[in-house]
DNA sequence: ACAGGTACCTTGCATAAGCAGGTAGCTTGT
DNA sequence: ACAAGCTACCTGCTTATGCAAGGTACCTGT
C-alpha cells in the first residue's frame, strides 16, 4: 500500500527501463532482468510476459544461444520498430520527469 | 493507446503534484487542477475526486471562501501527515527517475 | 546425491485511477 | 438575455500489468 506509488510508476516506465537496456546491445531475459531488479525494484518473473508483449507487438526479436552455464539463453534485440518506439518514449519520459520535476524545484 | 506509458506516469505521480502544489501554501481545486492541467496534462475533472481521497487519507484540510468571480472557492492546506507523505513520496519520486535515467543516459 | 545458481516460463490475483463528458451555480460583460 | 469564464462535483468507462509463487531444467561444485 505504502509503495504504491513506486508500482504505479513502474507500470509507465518498465517498458522504457527494458528498450534502454535493448538500445545498448541485444541481451537475454535473465539478465535483463536482473539488471532491471536492481536498478527499479521489478520483480524478476515480471520480465517474461513483458518480452512476450513486446515480441508480440513487434519491438523485439529473438534467438536461442547455448550457454555453457545453464540452460540456453534467449536473447533479445530491437528491432527498427523496437528502436523508435524507444525513442518516442524516451521522449514522452523526459518531458513527463522533466514537469513534475519543475513542479518540484521551484518551493520556498 | 499510444500515450498510456503517460496515462500510467501520471497514476504515480499525480498526487506528488498535487502535494507539490500545496506545500507552496493553501490553494484551492480548480487552480490546482489548472496548473496540472498545463503542466504535466491532467484533466480537468479528475481533480475532485484525487482531492477527496487526499481528504480521506487525512492529507489535507480544507475551508470555503467566497470569491467576488464565481461561486465559493474549496481552499486545501496541508496536514501535518500530508506535509510527511509528500516529502516521502518526493523521496520516492526521485530515487525512481534517478534509477531510470541512469539507465538511460549510459548510451553509445 | 545434493545444493545452489542459472535460466526460462506460467498461473492467478489484485488493484483502481484517470479520462471524457456532463451538471449546476455564480459573476461579469455585451 | 446571452455568452463566457470561474468553480465545484459526478457518473460511467476502460483498461493492464506487475507481483508472488511455483514449476522445469541445465550445470557445477562438494
Amino acid at each position: 500500500m505504502a509503495d504504491s506509488i513506486l508500482v504505479q510508476l513502474r507500470k509507465g516506465a518498465l517498458d522504457l527501463c527494458v528498450l534502454a537496456v535493448l538500445s545498448k546491445g541485444e541481451n537475454y531475459g535473465y539478465e535483463i532482468a536482473s539488471r532491471l531488479v536492481a536498478a527499479v525494484g521489478m520483480g524478476e518473473g515480471t520480465i517474461y510476459p513483458l518480452m512476450r508483449r513486446m515480441q508480440n507487438d513487434g519491438l523485439v526479436a529473438t534467438r536461442l544461444v547455448e550457454s555453457s552455464s545453464g540452460p540456453p539463453r534467449k536473447y533479445y534485440r530491437l528491432t527498427p520498430l523496437g528502436q523508435s518506439v524507444f525513442e518516442a518514449h524516451r521522449r514522452d519520459w523526459q518531458s513527463f520527469t522533466g514537469a513534475v520535476d519543475t513542479l518540484l524545484e521551484d518551493l520556498p
